[in-house]
DNA sequence: TGCGATAAGATCGTATGCGATATAAAGCGC
DNA sequence: GCGCTTTATATCGCATACGATCTTATCGCA
């Protein structure tokens, strides 16, 4: 039974009260605040989906990226591991692991291309393709609060957003 | 010097070109391409932002959910990890660790408060403070590729998509 | 043809997120 | 004031992200 590192050995002759008297606002000039970031609302938003399809991908037994995964295999079969990494926007150090576990659990395939022995191609099982349909049903839409109209507007939104950030930090990466 | 675990022993005599064209796209229906899912564009436009602040956060040394700790605790200081957390969404669990990184790194100090020894309270040192206004120029808005006004309303309209996430799941939790 | 350059995946180490659980302090009921 | 519950934080294990590096296969070209 380790003792908490943590700081609990508070001296009490501790010289100020550290109660919310103790807090002190700053003045706001400019973008500062938390709350003004976009990279920060983006942040939690996705935090906040993750959360709301915990209990959804919980019943399929899957993870956010393996969904993801196999709604990207279900789409189009037979991908490449950069191919499937360029529609996830991830890369092989990342997707590797996943698609070793979705292939451990018997969801999908990975045979090396007899073209190109250097490239792997990944193809859903027909466990894999039940997996997405039944999963099919799951859909946020409502939780999200937002008119259709609104949805699909917003969901274009971050997309420009999304691609605009990957071109110029590409471009300033000379 | 371990082999690559990957399916590397492709055997030449296989049954079918892997080539393009085996990859088949299927036919949408509802809201079926990844392309079309909201949380997905959140998702990967979480991923570009990071990769977007890279650059700035490694000339502070801080990765992301390190430098939106300094900032809020610049916003205010002496906050429990509780109060940070909820600012952060996050849970003692992931903040914790980050928060004695940065106490080791000797941004901040971490202290039970005296008046409730269970909790712990977070202050910023000078050199935290120091490191806030150092990072006070990193603006991506320009590679966001918005008008300042579409900055702002996206923003807000993120913002919103969270908080109504947020609110369904728990309403949902029961 | 042979060999350096390039490309595709995989591996490793570090840093989050997060569920489950542990620990310690406060609250509270009698 | 003694136990039981609740609260605040920390720990642990697992699953991403990602930079750096390795291995193997293919390409380019002299």
């Amino acid at each position: 039974m380790k003792l908490n590192d943590g700081p609990r050995n508070g001296s009490r002759d501790n010289s100020r009260d550290n109660s919310k008297a103790n807090q002190k606002p700053r003045p706001a000039a400019g973008e500062r605040r938390l709350g003004d970031f976009l990279c920060f609302a983006v942040y939690s938003a996705n935090l906040a989906f993750g959360r709301a399809y915990k209990k959804g991908l919980d019943e399929l037994g899957l993870t956010y990226p393996q969904w993801i995964a196999i709604v990207a295999l279900w789409e189009q079969d037979g991908q490449t591991v950069s191919e499937l990494g360029e529609k996830m926007f991830l890369e092989s150090n990342t997707l590797t692991p996943i698609l070793k576990k979705l292939e451990q659990m018997g969801y999908l395939r990975r045979q090396r291309d007899p073209a190109d022995e250097r490239q792997v191609r990944i193809s859903l099982t027909e466990a894999g393709r039940r997996l997405r349909e039944k999963g099919m049903h799951m859909n946020l839409v409502a939780s999200t609060g937002l008119k259709p109209d609104e949805f699909a507007r917003l969901q274009e939104n971050v997309v420009t957003l999304r691609d605009n950030l990957i071109k110029a930090t590409a471009e300033k990466a000379e």
